[in-house]
DNA sequence: ATGCCGCCAGTTTGGCGA
């Protein structure tokens, strides 16, 4: 069968609905792994998705972060947090708090984990730590299915630029986030596990860009990152037949400054 | 034209994003 899972940073569901509801109607995907929900779980728009034939799961809590997986291929063992998925201590906080960064599903013949990992902000933020210990409870969460036989996916804003092809212009993040050493250790012990980077087509010009920053004209001149990736095991990566980014979703007013990434996989 | 930041909760300004 062929199986078309897409991933995509939305940036505020609820604000972004017509264009979900337009984007699911034409790119037909199979599996869509959502993130940056900023809205409750019940307040996920579960409804106008199951129109179009999805089921979802949603896990969100409000303002910031939240994440889901909306399939029309099924959608069983739903898992909401990384097991040992660390919290963030905010400043005037008392205790870490756990945030919703992380659903699983088994959609059909694939599993999938939708991820949004935390940005980092500055690099001595704490932040950043939280960050590294994040992305360290995530290659722990997966190593059972990324041994596995099953087709076996993490797909997601991962908020790290894999290697220094994967910004518009390195100098511009001279001491900045997302292009760190750490950071990218991160994703290298991910692979350790036996996932794999599959690196999308870009549609236009030679790189394959997730994001463009709202202001400065980021978009039209392709000032851009890769950020939004799909880590995948051995049978999942070899049964792609073709990935790419959709930048046609990041063009015009109203919509979200990630675009969605599509993997077309024929198991 | 792809076009100069947008989302949210709410102290309607400031935190956050990357």
């Amino acid at each position: 069968m062929t199986v078309r899972i897409a991933t995509w940073n939305i940036n505020s569901v609820t604000a972004r609905l017509p264009k979900l509801l337009e984007w699911l109607e034409s790119a037909k995907p199979d599996v869509l792994c959502l993130q940056e929900l900023k809205c409750a779980t019940d307040a996920f728009p579960a409804e106008a998705v199951a129109e179009l034939g999805y089921a979802s799961a949603a896990h969100g809590d409000g303002r910031w972060n939240g994440v889901a997986v909306l399939s029309r291929i099924g959608l069983e063992d739903v898992v909401r947090d990384l097991p040992d998925q660390p919290g963030y201590l905010a400043d005037d906080a008392l205790l870490p708090v756990v945030e919703p960064r992380a659903v699983a599903a088994t959609c059909g013949p694939v599993r999938v984990w939708s991820v949004y990992v935390p940005n980092g902000r500055e690099v001595d933020h704490a932040h950043y730590r939280y960050k590294l210990e994040w992305m360290a409870a995530l290659r722990d969460a997966v190593r059972e299915d990324a041994a596995g036989e099953r087709p076996f996916a993490v797909l997601g804003d991962f908020n790290v630029a894999p290697t220094d092809e994967d910004v518009f212009d390195l100098a511009a993040f001279e001491g900045l986030t997302h292009v760190t050493a750490p950071e990218r250790a991160t994703l290298a012990a991910l692979q350790e596990t036996g996932l794999r980077d599959v690196v999308p087509r870009a549609l236009k010009y030679d790189r394959p860009y997730t994001f463009w920053d709202y202001r400065a004209l980021a978009f039209p001149k392709n000032r851009g990152m890769r950020i939004d990736l799909t880590y995948a095991n051995k049978p999942f990566a070899d049964a792609v037949t073709d990935t790419y980014v959709d930048r046609e979703a990041r063009k015009g007013k109203g919509t979200s400054d990630h675009a969605p990434v599509v993997v077309d996989l024929d198991l």
